[in-house]
DNA sequence: TATCCTCGAGTTCC
DNA sequence: CTCGAGGATA
């Protein structure tokens, strides 16, 4: 604070224009010197103090001159020293989220279904760990030979940010270890308490107080601790992060080169003694009785602890049982979340808005009196869909005890998950008497178009298509999006300024790669336009370029067609391995994939009139005599049954791709498309062990583990798990009891093994 | 046919 | 993060 550079106290009132300049390109000068020295470990060439002083005086002549704005360069931009943001950290082990309890049944449900996937009978002895669920972020510390050598945030689970030289400052992370394995993954909480973040608030709001300058802002307060932990942590100057009073609860742990303990319990005692903390509310439970007996203990105390909670987690305590239960998709089978119940707010809905989103479903959207829930002010709210709005589903079910939901309303809104804000209740006693029930639109808000429910559907959809503005814009986003094409520079914002643009419109993806082509031809260039440069301009060519080649899957999925998610995506990449002999296919397959529909509609047609004349519908025979009708080739059949053959794929997503196919606006955009991109083939994951790529077959009893235990297990080592024997069959396991499934590979010549020579064949995996 | 799980598509706010 | 629906399975 006590700066001494004279030149930095001067007056701003005082100064001119010029010098204003003048001295704003000086400290500008300066600082980026500093940022530069200081991340690069040299020696700095002025104290911090100094520091401060000059970039305060930086900030204040932007705040008087505006004008001075062109003048700032990116790269000297004060506050953010390092330009790009933190580096990506791929974690050794992914971090997960965990699966959801609200209420006591599914507490319940999660020890019952943990007993059944061990095959454990309901007396068997199980224990668990409870303890409070920290309302922070969660955060990576790895450590190698006991010293502390990355620190990383969760992000998507898969990848998270190197916030290693912010962690570093906080006080309670011990630096170095003694006795800690030669390399450990530390995993836990970084939060905040409430005296630290109420301190942190008054400081802000003191220094904003003590500020002379007259045009100051208003004081950027943190809404709750768990803001303030995370935009503490993500300070790109870690100098920042080192003033704020952060705190970190270990609660797991991800790569280890050996373990810490055999029960979660005695892992984190073992934490404890290496120096960290742990929760002190943490207990062993032998039931689920007992877990929700201490679950409203930690409910009773969270009014009085000085952090925040937002549930308790319970986990199976014996690692070895943790390790059997493994993981699902997203969640480990062996740990859940028992939240609280959300905090809830009442407030006016204003208005319902209709969105239009990709696949031309129209969302309904509350506007609402905006309201604090859970520490954040929320305005708008999803209302799911007509049925939400009615208070009925389309079986004539009940929602919210069939209260409808009017503008002008008193609602009930909380935020689903802590993230996602909705509508739970509406106040009838306050309803103004004018208020009307909600029309659903039956035609799209944004073309005009027809918008039609298909039968037994929650959605109603605009037909447009391509031609409904609405959508064409969010299947471009959808094309850049973070998982399909991810274009640097070309984000949502974009896509909508590009699609109104005259003289450079983008209507479709493959206008994204003739841009710069169009550009150079163009009057009104893109770098003389406000808000771009030369510098922007040559970036955006350059991230456009960089993905001119692409991976297969993400191609598939960037395109947008119906129920070809990320993963249906890669799929059909990984099984047709080229994009031309996948066209190919799915042009074959379409007159199979007509007669599947056809038998669909007759299947439904049949329904009908059975109902009408009080019969038995007599389903399966509609659906050979359509098909028998369609005749369809042979060849047709054979590629419709390997499109549909692929694990995950099934007819709904068949057809949705064979009607994008076979369309010929969007085929059309495909092939042009495809004209300006080199596609590369996706790799087989390679996994190495020995029945990787092999499709297996159990059968009989298994006594070691149950059958889904067998199934995970296989699955995890690469292999193929199905459920009867045929000549692709590779390997039947074969417990006692086997039967036909036993005959049938023995008659295939398929190789046979009992439980434990299976054991045997994976145990070095 | 019912039931489980996963995926797709929708959503808000920072 | 949640819901609904698709797909696999018992």
């Amino acid at each position: 604070m006590t700066g001494s550079g004279d030149s930095v106290e001067k007056q701003v009132e005082n100064l001119t224009a010029e010098d204003a300049r003048e001295e704003f390109l000086e400290l500008q000068t300066l600082l980026w010197a500093a940022n530069r020295e200081y991340h690069s470990s040299d020696a700095p060439s002025i104290s911090d103090a100094d520091y401060d002083t000059a970039k305060r005086r930086y900030l204040d002549l932007l705040d008087q001159f505006p004008e001075l704005r062109k003048n700032a360069t990116q790269a000297a931009t004060v506050g953010a020293p390092i330009a790009d943001g933190f580096t990506k950290v791929t974690h050794a082990v992914r971090m997960l989220s965990l699966g959801n309890a609200f209420e006591d049944e599914d507490v319940q449900n999660f020890d019952t279904s943990i007993r059944k996937y061990l095959g454990l009978d309901r007396e068997a002895a199980l224990s668990y760990t409870a303890e409070p669920k920290i309302d922070g972020l969660s955060l990576s510390l790895r450590y190698e030979n006991g010293e502390l050598v990355q620190a990383a945030t969760r992000g998507d689970g898969e990848t998270g940010e190197n916030v290693t030289a912010n962690a570093r400052t906080i006080q309670a992370l011990p630096h170095r270890l003694t006795g800690a394995p030669a390399i450990l993954e530390v995993r836990g909480e970084v939060y905040m308490s409430h005296p630290d973040f109420e301190a942190l608030n008054a400081r802000i709001l003191a220094k904003h107080q003590a500020d002379p300058n007259p045009n100051k802002k208003e004081p950027k307060l943190f809404a709750n601790p768990r803001n303030a932990a995370a935009g503490s942590l993500r300070q790109l100057d870690s100098r920042i992060t080192a003033e704020r009073p952060l705190r970190f609860f270990a609660y797991a742990w991800g790569e280890l080169s050996e373990p810490l303990a055999e029960t979660q319990w005695g892992a984190i005692e073992r934490l404890a003694a290496l120096g960290f903390e742990t929760n002190p509310l943490t207990a062993q439970c032998s039931s689920p009785a007992d877990l929700l007996a201490h679950y409203r203990q930690i409910e009773e105390q969270r009014a009085s602890l000085d952090y925040d909670i937002d549930g308790v987690v319970y986990k199976v305590d014996d690692l070895s049982l943790q390790e059997r239960l493994g993981f699902r998709s997203t969640t480990p089978r062996w740990a859940i979340a028992h939240k609280f119940p959300a905090e809830l707010a009442w407030t006016r809905l204003e208005a319902i808005d209709i969105q239009v989103g990709r696949t031309g479903a129209l969302s309904p959207v509350a506007r609402l009196q905006p309201v604090t829930v859970g520490g954040v002010v929320v305005s708008n709210a999803t209302l799911h869909n007509e049925d939400y709005i009615k208070g009925f589903d389309s079986k004539g079910e009940e929602i919210r005890g069939g209260k409808d939901i009017r503008v002008g309303d008193w609602v009930q809104v909380y935020r689903a998950g802590d993230v996602i804000p909705k509508v739970a209740d509406v106040d009838l006693t306050k309803r103004p008497d004018d208020a009307v029930p909600f029309e659903f639109p039956t035609t799209c808000p944004e073309c005009g178009s027809q918008a039609v429910r298909e039968e037994g559907d929650a959605v109603r959809r605009c037909v447009g298509g391509i031609i409904c503005p609405a959508q064409a814009v969010e299947k471009l986003k959808h094309f850049v999006s973070r998982k399909a094409f991810d274009i640097d520079g070309l984000g949502a914002k974009q896509i909508e300024m590009f699609y109104e643009d005259e003289h450079l419109p983008i209507r479709t993806p493959a206008d994204i790669f003739t841009l710069q082509s169009r550009d150079s031809e163009n009057l009104s260039k893109l770098e003389k336009r406000k808000g771009w440069g030369d510098q922007s301009a040559s970036n955006l060519w350059a991230a456009i370029d960089e993905k001119r080649t692409i991976a297969f899957g993400r191609l598939l999925f960037a395109l947008g067609i119906r129920h070809v998610g990320e993963v249906g995506a890669r799929d059909l990449a990984l099984h047709y391995g080229d994009w031309d002999v996948m066209a190919q296919a799915v042009d074959m397959a379409r007159a199979a994939a007509l007669a599947h529909r056809a038998a669909d509609e007759a299947e439904e047609a049949e329904r009908v009139a059975a109902a009408e004349h009080g019969r038995r519908a007599r389903v399966k025979e509609a659906r050979d005599r359509a098909l028998a009708e369609s005749n369809v080739p042979d060849a047709a059949t054979a590629a419709w049954s390997d499109l549909t053959g692929v694990d995950g794929i099934g007819a709904t997503l068949g057809l949705s791709l064979s009607d994008a196919f076979a369309n010929s606006d969007e085929r059309a955009a495909f092939d042009a498309l495809r004209a300006h991109l080199t596609i590369v083939p996706p790799e087989a994951p390679q996994k190495d062990s020995p029945v990787a790529g092999k499709t297996v077959v159990f059968t009989g009893t298994l006594e070691k583990m149950t059958r889904a235990e067998a199934k995970a297990r296989a699955e995890a080592l690469g292999a193929k798990v199905s459920g009867s024997v045929s000549k692709k069959t590779d390997l039947l396991v074969a417990g006692p009891g086997a039967g036909s499934k036993a005959k049938k590979a023995a008659d295939l010549g398929i190789e046979t093994v009992d439980e434990d020579g299976w054991l045997e064949l994976i145990a070095g995996a």
